[in-house]
DNA sequence: CTTATTAAGTCAATTGTCTTGACTTATTTG
DNA sequence: CAAATAAGTCAAGACAATTGACTTAATAAG
């Protein structure tokens, strides 16, 4: 029996994932509720009131939490609220676009403190990765010069570009994104900055900002419909975001609009780039953002033929998202400029009928989430915060670091 | 400050949390990879030896696992392979179908030991809860009958039904779904046999069934498009079963097949209700599987054609399901009779084109999984064993049981 | 054939983390 | 001013994983 296949197994745990979660589960209700007493935190986490203590001692030794003035609410000893501290932790975020990067410093509750941004020289990343590695360095000797000690509190890298990974791009490829793929990535930002990094795509970023600042906060079961350049979702699913077995979930920007005849992927049509091509303007073109977004006010006849259009198209998209994810919401996110996206909300109305059409429904089925050119940086910079302080499965395991 | 608003958050979790998990964790190994020793477990898992030897030691006891003949395998002491026992967990499965009531036991492993079928009354839950009722306790005697002590061994009751639940069912509805969607379906199965009971969409349960002992073992990312009277997708995402937020996710069914003009739902293309409707014959006929069985293996030219159209709104659904759910492999499986299922999937190739087509890829992008009548039973029997036995978050927290 | 080496597995003590129950503190109510 | 109530602390205890030395049982090497 030469057993040389490798064993595939979960990984246990010990006293320190508990710990480790208990610390992140507080972490979380700061997050969602605000500030709690530790009475509070007790209950709602159904921990011990000592354990609660002893854990938030630790919190507050790590200048993670910090108390309040007490409050007297009724009978009994005053509680001391607790809160997070902005100033606990920071993160760097990066987003990779296809002629323009960003860099942004994030704190730990989602605060912006500084960011950068920095047209990408055409020939990819062979010019254009020390262009980045200057940005994030920019940025982060900005921060440095804001908050002593933010070096030290810094958990990590996020980067996200546009997806899918790990497929041969096809076809035209004016911004050279396949060799961003071949390009790696990770390695360079990581030796090029002694941090931590982790990739993602847009639409993913998006979601993760949503989850932390927007209007996924607080939501399990929520879907960020990124338009942008292309068109892609963000997946938050039971309480974290899903990437998908190559993290290439989400990519719906592929999906046919038909099933039969010349099928159109939804990109095609539903997408900045198919706006750019209605109007007929060049999108590497610095100025499109503010261009559109002038037109889209000045309610120009060609935006509206193609905001009736894509409507059409962002509907099905949306009653397809609700019928296979079932979310508590679909949030219209990203690169779309504001105006541009505050229309398409509003011709949205009304929605396909599908299964979200519930009788006590609070949360909207179809909302408006951030509308800013740095929204995908933003969640590139929330991925490292979420994976040092949510609770997360991977957290409790042994090996997760 | 009157603060009544409810304080939202994750449980914390304790010693016997991650004593759960890590029995969980060996369960889960031995289960993947079949009989395994002590060091094995350990090295696998990253807990030590000792502790390992301490879990297998109580799951002994608790008769979940036994030992294996020592197996000299080289240098150093033989090593003691130990396995899972069948016997050691039991759990009932019950399917509602639509004329017909199906119930299942199975073991710790997914083997079958009995099981029993009964037409359902016209009228709805009003009689058919009566008949689903005696059912079930037929398959208990029957199996307390094979197992001395299964009574005290069994884990619980899953339950499968079409969905989507929670939804004014519109339209014609001649079997009733309606009625029993508005049952009280859990509470009169809970106080009828005086087990845990859950339940969930016939796709679901599909997927859980093909996890335990079909081609969806140990994988992670997995979809099971579940081809009944309805089409539907049981979502495997991040190694658990994927409900969303309200038990509907995977409605594929009623995904549109275009974006304009009168939009179709898939249902009503790919399902072999559409299938019934194009032969002209009554799906109420309890023949109906053998016929289209034979009529498939005959060749028949109006099968034929129905496959045919069928088959390009499946590819498009596996287009889509790889584009959105970056999954490790689709699997067809469920409710369709066995010799049209291998038609089908055999017509599906080449599929589209897709972001799941890589280079190194091993598992196939598209496979028949369990064409068995039976399947959505057993996938409903094996819920209450991943739910007692699988490692998952929710088991570690505190708020679980 | 003997000894070294290797690996599986056990034993007993230790450590880390949460829990328990009694206690202290601070406030409102009657 | 005493009783009631709630927040929070203290110290001991319980639980489960870890540690390191030890035992057992096999093969490999000389």
């Amino acid at each position: 029996m030469n057993d040389t296949r490798p064993i595939r197994a979960k990984s246990g745990t010990n006293h320190e994932g508990t710990s480790a979660h208990n610390r992140r589960v507080m972490m979380d209700a700061l997050r969602m509720n605000g500030p709690l007493s530790r009475a509070d935190l007790a209950r709602a986490t159904k921990l011990t009131k000592q354990t609660v203590s002893n854990i938030i001692d630790e919190l507050e030794q790590d200048g993670l939490v910090t108390a309040q003035e007490a409050i007297r609410k009724g009978r009994g000893q005053p509680s001391t609220p607790f809160r997070l501290v902005p100033e606990g932790a920071f993160a760097i975020g990066l987003q990779i676009d296809r002629h323009v990067s960003r860099a942004i410093a994030v704190d730990l509750v989602g605060n912006v403190l500084t960011r950068a941004e920095a047209n990408l020289p055409p020939g990819g990343p062979s010019r254009g990765a020390a262009v980045i590695l200057k940005l994030i360095d920019k940025v982060r000797r900005e921060l440095a010069g804001l908050v002593a000690q933010s070096e030290g509190r810094l958990v990590g890298l996020g980067a996200a570009m546009p997806g899918p990974f790990g497929v041969e791009v096809t076809g035209d490829d004016p911004w050279m994104m396949a060799a961003w793929q071949k390009f790696p990535l990770l390695e360079t930002l990581a030796t090029g900055t002694g941090l931590g990094v982790r990739l993602q795509n847009d639409a993913a970023a998006c979601a993760t900002a949503e989850r932390m600042v927007g209007a996924a906060h607080g939501l399990d079961h929520a879907v960020c419909l990124y338009l942008g350049y292309g068109i892609g979702a963000g997946l938050i699913l039971g309480g974290e975001l899903y990437s998908g077995a190559h993290g290439n979930a989400g990519e719906i920007g592929m999906a046919l609009l038909s099933a039969s005849g010349s099928p159109t992927p939804l990109e095609h049509r539903a997408s900045l780039a198919s706006l750019y091509q209605h109007l007929a303007i060049d999108p590497a073109d610095p100025g499109v953002y503010a261009m559109v977004n002038e037109l889209t006010l000045n309610n120009d006849a060609r935006i509206n033929s193609w905001i009736e259009e894509a409507v059409m198209d962002l509907r099905w998209s949306v009653h397809l998202i609700e019928s296979i994810f079932d979310p508590q919401t679909v949030i219209l996110c990203g690169g779309a400029p504001e105006a541009l996206a505050r229309r398409l909300v509003e011709a949205m109305h009304p929605l396909s009928p599908s299964i979200a059409d519930r009788r006590h429904r609070v949360i909207p089925r179809f909302q408006l989430g951030m509308t800013d050119p740095w929204a995908v940086a933003l969640g590139a910079a929330a991925d490292p915060i979420s994976r040092a302080f949510d609770p997360s499965f991977a957290a409790i395991l042994k090996d997760s670091p």
